[in-house]
DNA sequence: AAATAAGACAACCGCTCTGCT
DNA sequence: CAGCAGAGCGGTTGTCTTATT
């Protein structure tokens, strides 16, 4: 059996609503409260759906609904949050108080998404859209390709793609590595393991998306700088979702980290996604790539920014006594452009003044798109960490 | 100044999922 | 377990405003 239509259809306004329409929901629940949409219309005296009314309600005449523009601030959290959560809008609304989950998708799909893709990032996967730009294709063919190493060869496309300095060619070499295995055996279990790693999307774009960056998503170092700090490991050979994510207190020790992924005996690959550690840091940096524009994560308080010095990076104090699986990463989110020097979320009640780290202080738009292109290092945390726990752990320090 | 196109935003539609009874 | 209400979502349409011709 079906269920029943929301509402009888016949006679029922559609439409823009009036300010008396809206008058009369407002005074209605501010008499009676809200629920029961079905009868509510009704006794409202409105000739309404109910779904319309909630709807008209929640997106619009919410006495806490903010009007107006987004700020900078609220934009850069929508992207830093879809890039996590992707088109969860509700769940984003949530961390943007006063916007609706409908605004924030209309916003989203007229403001930024347009955007992202005039600057050549897939808005799904927050990363360059190196799906249109299937160079591996032309390289694949050319005897100077072929005698190249894959570093090389992963090299020579981010120099065209304009990334050279953003992405650590160790990563770039297992990356390409793994793209020359699943070339010679599609079926290969060590790609099975790391798409296994990288969270299933039903969206089709990402479902399509080019592995090259799939597989370096996981890469993106994880930091826990000091002793004594929780740590969270996940399992990579399973879909790291929160429920295979484990927490321990026990000291920091030296984590697999980058080396260990740059093993090339796939039968050796680590099945522990852990921290990336001050060395691997160093190295990361060394190699080019800024840590600016790298979210710090595990701030209970709020998203920052890392500033480049590592003190910047996870304050145990801060880090709910250790309770919370907190953890560093640079992850997908990326920095838009910031008009002013001005700490992203800045909480002026947080602790996090170590953390609160600017965003991009230079503020030019090739500045911002270039971010935006750092963005090739993915990590795709709502598979890593348990999101509802870091969104609970935010509130709880807001 | 009028017509048209483009952009932005509000609202709707159809569907799935969840929680409650 | 079934039925219902509500929430949530992606996609789409309608309306209004602004820019362009």
């Amino acid at each position: 059996m079906g269920r029943a239509p929301c509402c009888d259809k016949n006679g029922l306004k559609k439409g823009p609503w009036t300010p008396e329409e809206d008058q009369k929901l407002i005074d209605y629940i501010q008499k009676h409260g809200y629920g029961n949409w079905r009868t509510l219309p009704k006794n409202a005296g409105l000739q309404r759906c109910g779904k319309s009314c909630r709807l008209r309600w929640t997106n619009y005449l919410r006495p806490d609904i903010k009007r107006g523009r987004f700020s900078f601030e609220e934009e850069e959290t929508i992207i830093q949050l879809h890039s996590i959560l992707g088109n969860k809008w509700s769940a984003i609304a949530a961390r943007l108080p006063g916007r609706t989950d409908n605004e924030i998708k209309n916003y989203w799909n007229t403001h930024i998404r347009k955007r992202l893709l005039r600057m050549g990032i897939d808005p799904v996967t927050h990363s360059p859209r190196l799906d249109l730009l299937d160079l591996s294709s032309m390289f694949s063919n050319s005897p100077f390709y072929n005698n190249c190493s894959p570093s090389s060869q992963m090299n020579n496309m981010s120099r065209l793609l304009g990334l050279q300095p953003l992405v650590n060619p160790e990563l770039l070499k297992l990356a390409t590595s793994l793209m020359s295995t699943q070339r010679q055996n599609p079926n290969s279990s060590l790609i099975q393991d790391f798409q296994n790693c990288v969270p299933s999307n039903k969206d089709p774009i990402q479902n399509n998306f080019n592995p090259i960056v799939q597989t370096t998503q996981i890469q993106a170092p994880i930091r826990n700088p000091t002793p004594n700090c929780t740590t969270m490991t996940t399992t990579a050979t399973t879909t790291a979702t929160a429920a295979d994510a484990t927490t321990s207190t026990s000291p920091c020790v030296p984590f697999f980290g980058e080396a260990h992924l740059m093993e090339h005996n796939y039968e050796q690959y680590p099945t522990n996604i852990s921290n990336f550690g001050d060395q691997n840091l160093d190295q990361w940096q060394g190699n080019g790539l800024s840590t600016e524009g790298l979210v710090n994560i595990d701030q209970p308080t709020s998203f920052s920014y890392y500033g480049g010095s590592d003190q910047a990076f996870m304050d145990p104090s801060l880090s709910d006594n250790g309770q919370q699986g907190f953890m560093n990463y640079a992850p997908p989110i990326m920095s838009t452009r910031s008009s002013s020097p001005t700490p992203l979320n800045s909480n002026s009640n947080s602790n996090s003044t170590s953390t609160s780290t600017y965003v991009n202080n230079g503020g030019t738009e090739d500045e911002w798109e270039s971010y935006c292109a750092s963005d090739v290092i993915k990590f795709e945390m709502a598979d890593i960490i348990d999101v509802n726990h870091f969104m609970l752990a935010q509130s709880n320090c807001s």
